[in-house]
DNA sequence: TTGAAAGCGCTAACAA
DNA sequence: TTGTTAGCGCTTTCAA
């Protein structure tokens, strides 16, 4: 294989400095057009790519991003944000010649190794996923003067880390609204993890609706997986037998909530009503297929990423919150 | 913020020259024990880092690998390999100090980002996840003389693209014997896309098991969506209304299949037994859970990866298939 | 509008 | 064992 061509052989060959051929593809203007013909023309002839390192060693910007997953690894398969988020975040990247980088900071390990990376100076700008209230990850952040966006509030930073977001408080209303607008009376709700914004939003949006109907023994806590979904209905059964409507704080914890249902002899929805949240592919593919709320994922992802780019070219951003939309199905 | 230290500072304050901190920085050797510890200290003192731009600048060698993905988009989300490979392959890559950057190579477009990243010399090494047969990006990638390896065979250039593998044939085998030795005899199944290794190797493991039975009209193609099962579930039971079980490459499809026999009224497994395939997240969460075949994800995954860094060290490697477990549920 | 030249931070070859 | 030094390929300032 022959050596890649430089920048010195784009400028032998097109007859003009160096520095002509660097203004050139870097769009600066101040060029003639025989130069500027001359120049593209043998940077096709050359099969030129441009050396990265070369000018990141000289402007100091990386030409990429870093997509840090904070949440614990067993979580991440089952987060939905996250296959999408990667997907647009990509793209949109990929449109402007930058690239994505990912790490996981699940452990300490993990997080010091994006701390130094950040310090590092290694990427231009840092995209979180599922940060934490409290993840020290952020100090780091902060301390390496990184510009971070969030996919979904970092909770308790909501005015420090600009994010984009599915209405999570307003889905979770609306879902309730709905199974109170059923007739159901006696609604009990089991949720994310509360340091998640889909945790305690989610939770918010539910005892809006039920005020001091929502006492605590109809609210069990679940870890997103579907194994918690089971062991939470089941508690939630035994604490309030004459359940007959629940609202699952996602639709995998839904999946196993109805499991237990079933196994406990309850029919759905006649007996007990089910909503989910997420919309996700295990939605439909549940019996009874799950009543839910569909969040506007790619938006989200595409709001995310616009946020980031803003920042790096030192727009000033706002946090944006997407509506969600109540999918009726079967369970409720 | 101050600038960050460099390479001089450190050596400023160790007292030693650049040469020295870069030999210990890079575990060459030829240092005294005085000289290690001193610049070990001053590292730690400077909060120094290393600047990858210029060591790759210098050394041609850019700590990253590209994970380059040639799924369709909307079949991304959907592949249970996927997740795993990433998390796998970001933890051990971070272990070597190097970095994992996204790629998506869905469209035409996305192809020749690609080819252009990989030709532009920015990352060491390429990991390719579910690259059909005869996808042009192979070219590119030869082309570009980089370093590479597949999660999963690349059907056709099994020879040329190292890969590890689940033991597709062999896991098909199992189960369509499992459905066999159950008593049915009218088994049908539904495939994944055929140029894709788990599409093929797949109908072959079970056509290898059921010989001349295996006809045409048993046989119809899904395409991995849960969509694409419930057609494929409804064109079967047209063309063989007398089907006592169905083998289904993935277990979404299966979930789809499973939706489908339940609306035309067949129970699950009395009349028609449903044998699915991955053992994802979804199979404990239909009704009834799936009876499927478990993939080594987690160990695909590591082995991917111990290849390409094994190509990357320059040294032989084969092929490795791992071997698939029958997971007996409900639905068969 | 253009060319010349400095230098980003690092590694490795060479000399001591 | 150590220090010195020559670039790696690029952008950008300065002069022309």
């Amino acid at each position: 294989m022959r050596k890649r061509p430089t920048i010195n052989d784009v400028a032998a060959a097109s007859g003009v400095s160096r520095g002509t051929v660097s203004r050139v593809l870097n769009g600066q203007g101040n060029v003639s057009l025989s130069a500027e013909m001359a120049v593209r023309r043998a940077v096709a002839e050359t099969g030129y790519v441009v050396n990265r390192a070369a000018r990141s060693l000289k402007t100091s910007r990386t030409g990429s991003i870093v997509m840090v997953l904070s949440e614990p690894q067993e979580r991440l398969f089952e987060d939905p944000n996250f296959s999408v988020l990667m997907r647009v975040a990509t793209n949109q990247l990929a449109e402007r010649d930058m690239s994505l980088v990912l790490m996981i900071a699940g452990d300490d390990d993990g997080r010091e190794r994006v701390a130094r990376y950040l310090r590092g100076g290694h990427t231009d700008g840092a995209l979180l996923v599922s940060a934490h209230a409290g993840d020290p990850l952020l100090e780091d952040i902060e301390r390496a003067g990184v510009p971070a966006v969030a996919c979904g509030a970092v909770l308790g930073r909501e005015s420090v880390v600009p994010y984009a977001a599915a209405d999570d408080r307003g889905g979770a209303r609306a879902m309730t609204e709905y199974l109170v607008g059923q007739g159901r009376r006696r609604i009990g709700m089991i949720t994310g993890p509360l340091d998640t914004p889909g945790g305690s939003l989610r939770l918010e949006g539910f005892t809006s609706v039920l005020g001091r109907k929502a006492t605590k023994k109809m609210v069990v806590h679940g870890d997103y997986t579907q194994v918690g979904g089971e062991q939470a209905m089941r508690r939630l059964l035994e604490g309030v037998p004459d359940l007959d409507a629940v609202f699952v704080a996602s639709d995998l914890m839904a999946a196993g909530a109805l499991q237990v249902l079933h196994a406990a002899g309850r029919r759905v929805p006649e007996d007990v009503a089910v909503g989910g949240f997420d919309d996700s592919a295990i939605a439909s593919a549940t019996r009874p297929m799950l009543t839910t709320v569909r969040q506007p994922l790619a938006q989200v992802a595409e709001e995310t990423v616009r946020l980031l780019t803003a920042l790096l070219d030192e727009q000033a951003v706002e946090p944006i919150v997407l509506p969600t939309e109540l999918i009726v199905r079967d369970s409720a």
